[in-house]
DNA sequence: TGGCTTGTTTTGAATTACTCAAAACAAATG
DNA sequence: CATTTGTTTTGAGTAATTCAAAACAAGCCA
């Protein structure tokens, strides 16, 4: 039986594995950011700062910025930048779901994409350009927030 | 037969009536703000106060933050926020467009919404929220870019 | 296994886009 | 025309991010 701790060895290692196979070096900093990111999905590099600072106290602010902008590059994060928020980082990537925010507190969820294939993805007319992405988010209120609002 | 001049004045006209139906004082910094806005939609607050200030000197590009806010809270203009830009404003307002922008040169054009009526502002799984709105960009590579990549 | 090369991180500073606050000013109303 | 209320100026401040040079470490090679 796995143990709490081999448990941890063995995601170590599938981060590892991650982070070199998208050609890239494995460092401390890009492992704590990698694990940080895993747990807490949608995060900002503050936050990210935050938790990869407690466990591994040397690294700096700049260093996450460096540790996402090469994730993000190599295809093995995706930052989204909904309007008001710092950049965001998650480490789905490759299936084109797209994001619900709420307007009020900013919690951001997954949603998948609403119409299965990609009619979406194809706008009416698209004025010549080449087209390589189309990105939804969906603004609205959190289910939480809705029973704050009515019961203030 | 109506001169350009008395176009002009008439232009204005109308651009007062719109500024002063939305609930606002009209001014001359925010007559000159719509009216850049009217000329190159999809502009940042620091082009609109390139424009505005070679109109009128003294204003200050915080008047123009000013303008661009107090515009978009009343619903005069609508706010866009790609991934990577400033703030972008536009006229269009109320219509339910989207956007496309060319990820090399930034262009950014208006779309209609690629199906009509609103099946992709729905979410497959809108998770428990309120939703109230569906934003949607498209990137691509523009016509003239894609040119310009293939003979370089 | 120890050096070498290349890529990564630290340290420190700078920049961009935007916001805040107080005082001066101007539009609209009667 | 005086007053009220909203707007703009002036000046400063902040958040998020980027840049650059020097110190450092990972992975390769002998």
């Amino acid at each position: 039986m796995m143990t709490d701790s081999s448990q941890r060895v063995a995601d170590a290692g599938l981060l590892a594995d991650s982070i070199r196979l998208a050609g890239l070096k494995v460092t401390a900093p890009r492992l704590a950011v990698l694990r940080a990111l895993s747990d807490s999905p949608h995060s900002n590099a503050d936050a990210l700062f935050g938790a990869v600072h407690s466990e591994l106290p040397g690294t700096s602010l700049q260093a996450v910025y460096g540790v996402l902008a090469a994730f993000a590059t190599a295809g093995l994060v995706r930052k989204i930048e909904p309007a008001g928020s710092p950049a965001l980082f998650e480490r789905r990537v490759d299936d084109n779901h797209h994001h619900i925010v709420c307007t009020r507190c900013s919690v951001v969820h997954d949603v998948e994409c609403a119409v299965g294939h990609a009619p979406c993805l194809t706008p009416a007319d698209a004025l010549g350009f080449d087209v390589r992405a189309a990105e939804v988010i969906y603004w609205g209120l959190c289910a939480q927030c809705q029973l704050e609002t009515t019961h203030p």
